[in-house]
DNA sequence: GAAAATGATATATTTAAACATATCGAATTT
DNA sequence: AAATTCGATATGTTTAAATATATCATTTTC
């Protein structure tokens, strides 16, 4: 086992990512193929086992239906209300903050039909 | 050194984050003592000669006051309205996106005139 | 024109990603 | 209940690329 030096918040967006293969039930395998991202590297990026590099992040999310944004801090409280409708997480953690707890939850999200 | 195979979603969080920095009046070193990332590496990064890790994004984000997020592909269009009294970008397009429908354009909504 | 500041580049090291293979977990069969 | 197969996740090795440290090249400022 190796051991993940990945920052605190990357573990979050890792989270999510997780969440929402397993929320769509699908596979490591099958989101390898739509995602075009191996198996096995999948694997070591939900265990934290690797930095997971910016082009595999987007391939996994879009994959998922995701979308990886940049939000101000200070609309992140806002984007989040919306989110939750929809069911996604963010990476966010109190700017100077000790870091005590995930400021937001990264609720397992629904299916939302209008 | 200057070849980027970064995904094309990529380049538009790296340039939300360098016109962020610009936007903050911050040099690249500047940037590189909040953040804790090397100004060569900083440099390069906005260069798109590097496929940047998502410690260093989420680093550099937080530098500059921004999270990096996760949103449903449903949610953006929404996400984007708040986002655009803030003042910031995010990541959309795609080579193997499915691209059920383009219900929300990648708007640049950069600006250097302040 | 020297000093300081900014971004780019050179080289060395570390490590993510790809590939191949192994392990685990349930079922199913015998 | 072994042995088997099947589906899913994990691990070992190799290699290309990301990152770190140091330095260089231009500008800018005094």
């Amino acid at each position: 086992m190796e051991r993940h030096q990945a920052s605190y918040a990357a573990e979050h967006v890792i989270a999510a990512l997780k969440a929402a293969r397993v929320e769509k039930k699908l596979s490591q395998r099958e989101l390898s193929a739509k995602a075009g991202v191996p198996q096995s590297h999948i694997s070591k990026i939900e265990n934290g086992a690797v930095d997971i590099q910016l082009s595999s992040l987007i391939a996994l999310a879009r994959a998922l239906d995701l979308e990886v944004m940049l939000a101000s801090r200070r609309s992140v409280p806002a984007v989040q209300a919306i989110l939750r409708s929809s069911g996604v997480a963010t990476s966010r953690r109190g700017e100077n903050a000790p870091v005590p707890r995930p400021a937001y939850s990264l609720d397992e999200e629904e299916e939302e039909i209008a």
